[in-house]
DNA sequence: GTCTATACTTGGATAGAC
DNA sequence: GTCTATCCAAGTATAGAC
């Protein structure tokens, strides 16, 4: 399959209006059409970067993932603390809902899951694998520091966080509420925090 | 609009279809070619009870919340204290991922909430706001009670509780784990519990 | 209530010119 | 790389017979 670091200029504007409408209507919701009209060719030529929609979706899945390593990495640079890294986690997810209220793109895959073709859905599965181990390795440091504090293991703690991450923005989503996995995730970490 | 109160035996067949495919598939994912096959009559015959997609994806919101809001009174029925009623709500999710990884009718509906008629969103806020008003209610009592230790209000709490269970439906079928939101809920409840 | 037949639109995809 | 033209399948929907 393609790769991301491979793309023209012009395959990766179409990648990111794909994102983009990834986020907003989900894959069954988005179109060659609508890739059309965002990046203003017209549908054969995005066929001609993407045969299929098939392998648009996984490039996307992909590349969303790969991005999404990299800001974990760089929250690794600037925040020592445990506690701050889970904060900084959170503002990922907080930066994509404020945009229009814009779900995480592999969460709005993940609930589509079904429907969609098997190089999607493997994408989508290890997006999910590198973000819990991500987590999990987080909460386990901050259990250890004693800076967190809960009986369920580091594994189902990162499956709970992450969880109410997704779940916040489709919540909210719903809702029609300014109020995103910001909020949620304070309401967890506090509840989690030791009295000092 | 039709109530799903006044229904023929013909038409529940296709919400009972309608819902099934949502729950797998979302709104976007299925059609009324999916729902002839699923119901044994043909394509004509499902526009006879449903002349549009808008109305039967309505229908099916509003059947689901006027469901779930009898199975909240249910479990007032059953359980007395807040924290045993917290996980009987729990259990409404944790049943319906076990059937084949599916989703809450109203999760799977709100992350598609960009792409869905104003009729079907309408219906998809109402399911969110009962749901986080009984819950609400449940953790404001555990709270007053000491059961349930944790700074935010009820109303944020209710929020967190609601988008981890919707969130570990998606993660979990992302990851095609058996774990759903009921391990979910207990690693929550767990956490916010006082010492004894 | 259900059917066959059919209309109309959109969606994914290809051929071939520039 | 982009275009026009076109194909074919699927999706929503209607007409009208039984």
């Amino acid at each position: 399959m393609k790769h991301f670091s491979e793309l023209t200029p012009s395959a990766e504007r179409i990648v990111d209006a794909a994102e983009n409408l990834i986020k907003a209507v989900g894959y069954n919701g988005f179109s060659y059409e609508g890739i059309s009209q965002a990046v203003g060719i017209r549908k054969p030529s995005v066929h001609h970067h993407f045969p299929s929609k098939t392998e648009l979706g996984a490039v996307v899945a992909q590349r969303y993932t790969h991005r999404f390593k990299e800001s974990l990495v760089r929250i690794e640079g600037v925040f020592a603390k445990p506690e701050e890294r889970l904060i900084a986690f959170a503002k990922l997810f907080e930066t994509t809902y404020a945009n229009d209220r814009n779900l995480c793109v592999c969460g709005m895959l993940g609930a589509e899951n079904d429907s969609l073709p098997n190089e999607v859905v493997t994408e989508v599965r290890k997006f999910f694998q590198v973000t819990l181990g991500w987590l999990e390795a987080v909460i386990s440091e901050a259990k250890s520091k004693g800076a967190l504090k809960a009986d369920s293991s580091p594994k189902i703690l990162a499956i709970t966080f992450l969880s109410a991450m997704e779940g916040a923005m489709l919540v909210g989503r719903s809702l029609q509420s300014q109020e995103g996995p910001e909020m949620v995730a304070h309401a967890l970490i506090e509840s989690m925090t030791p009295e000092h």
